[in-house]
DNA sequence: GCTTGACAAATTGTTCAACAATTGACCAAT
DNA sequence: ATTGGTCAATTGTTGAACAATTTGTCAAGC
């Protein structure tokens, strides 16, 4: 009924549209770690019926994103300690192994991410996090394409949206220094994985993804005492 | 609160339900690969509402189970010889690391995967071949839970289902020395593991998933063949 | 004080009936 | 053989209704 004009190569559903637009507020962390989302509101929210507001908040329930309780309605994920954990052991697993798949693979690939290495010094010093966030996202994303499948590749992907669930919580303050040695390590990691230092390279990935690691599960460790505080 | 033995284990919505059974019929080879699942006939024969059949196709086609064409409707996924190839990748990833982190693990963990593969043994000379499935897989799972990580297990899981879409096109005559062999080696998996060769059994589990690979891969490399002839 | 139970309100779970949008097939015309 | 146009079937989406369940409130009872 909506949308008029307009060349509708749309060749998405309303749900799926509903569901990447309250994707994006989630991962943008507009809607913190907690925030119910109800139905009805929704729905007229994104002027669409409830159903299919249904349907929407189920896609993002399948990719971790919001959390689902019978009767008690849907809510944004709220990450525990554990989760956290829990994601850097896949992303180990994927990462490294993407470091070794990677020997010999033609140079084109390694220019890609050199390219997108160099993208992310300027946007740190304009202390754009959000976009530092996702640059450093497609870096690990390029990585893990090395190991050629699909379903890892999809694998690492809901898992980073998950913990974006977390870095949302990171306040602006540590964000400034965070950015900068990230770059720093990112364009290490590329550099040997193009001189085809893969040892080397692991070795490093690991320590980053370790620091990552510790630094996220403080802050996760902290937000829920928080709340529950807040609650009572 | 409520009565506390469980009497109700209901627990589950509608559409879960639907879901099971229909997973059910898909796993057990009674909805063949590319079988039409339409709404409304799927949804009388469950006797429930077209809606709730459809959230029930939803978290089947998440699972990748069914397939999913707008305004086409839904069909039992077919799995293609690339598909196969990149589960495979996806086991050897996950077992091969189940493998290393099993080293130190309690020994309840190792004697319950003893215990499995006693019971594989009367049950492949029974010649219950979806039993014997069954079983498979369940060792399988054990194994990634060495691994301790929720996320994996899960992975496991759904792509263990994924595989078994290709499984029921196994036919039986060869079924019978398949399962001899799979109790044999799992066996020797079990055994390397419990005594520490880790090493060792990291190189029998390879041999063992990449000539199920083979054998699988021929499969359904065949079988799409037929639907085409078939269908033109 | 603290539980207990009844009750009301709100939200989700599910059903139903309708209509819009898209697909695929069938058929005619060039 | 290709094009183009109906037509039926199926999915996509809507809106309204009702059932089931959770939650909060409040009074009664120990």
């Amino acid at each position: 009924m909506s949308d008029p004009q307009g060349l509708r190569i749309d060749r998405k559903s309303t749900s799926d549209q509903a569901a990447g637009a309250l994707r994006e507020q989630i991962l943008q962390g507009q809607l913190r770690p907690g925030t119910p989302l109800q139905e009805v509101s929704l729905a007229s929210v994104f002027g669409i019926s409830r159903n299919t507001m249904r349907e929407a908040l189920r896609l993002l329930v399948y990719e971790g994103l919001v959390q689902h309780s019978p009767h008690r309605g849907a809510a944004v994920m709220t990450l525990t300690e554990g989760d956290v954990a829990d994601i850097y052991g896949v992303r180990r697993l994927l990462e490294l192994a993407a470091v070794n798949a990677s020997r010999g693979a033609p140079i084109a690939e390694f220019e890609r991410m050199g390219k997108l290495v160099e993208e992310m010094g300027p946007s740190s010093l304009a202390r754009d996090w959000p976009r530092a966030v996702e640059l450093d996202m497609r870096f690990h994303q390029y990585l893990v394409e090395f190991l050629k499948s699909e379903r890892m590749s999809n694998l690492l992907q809901t898992t980073l949206a998950e913990l974006r669930l977390a870095l949302v919580l990171v306040d602006g303050a540590d964000s400034d220094d965070a950015a900068a040695t990230q770059v720093a390590e990112h364009r290490t990691i590329a550099d040997l994985l193009a001189r085809g230092r893969q040892g080397e390279c692991a070795e490093v990935l690991l320590r980053h993804l370790n620091a990552a690691e510790a630094k996220l599960r403080a802050v996760v460790a902290v937000q829920p005492d928080a709340s529950v505080v807040a609650g009572i």
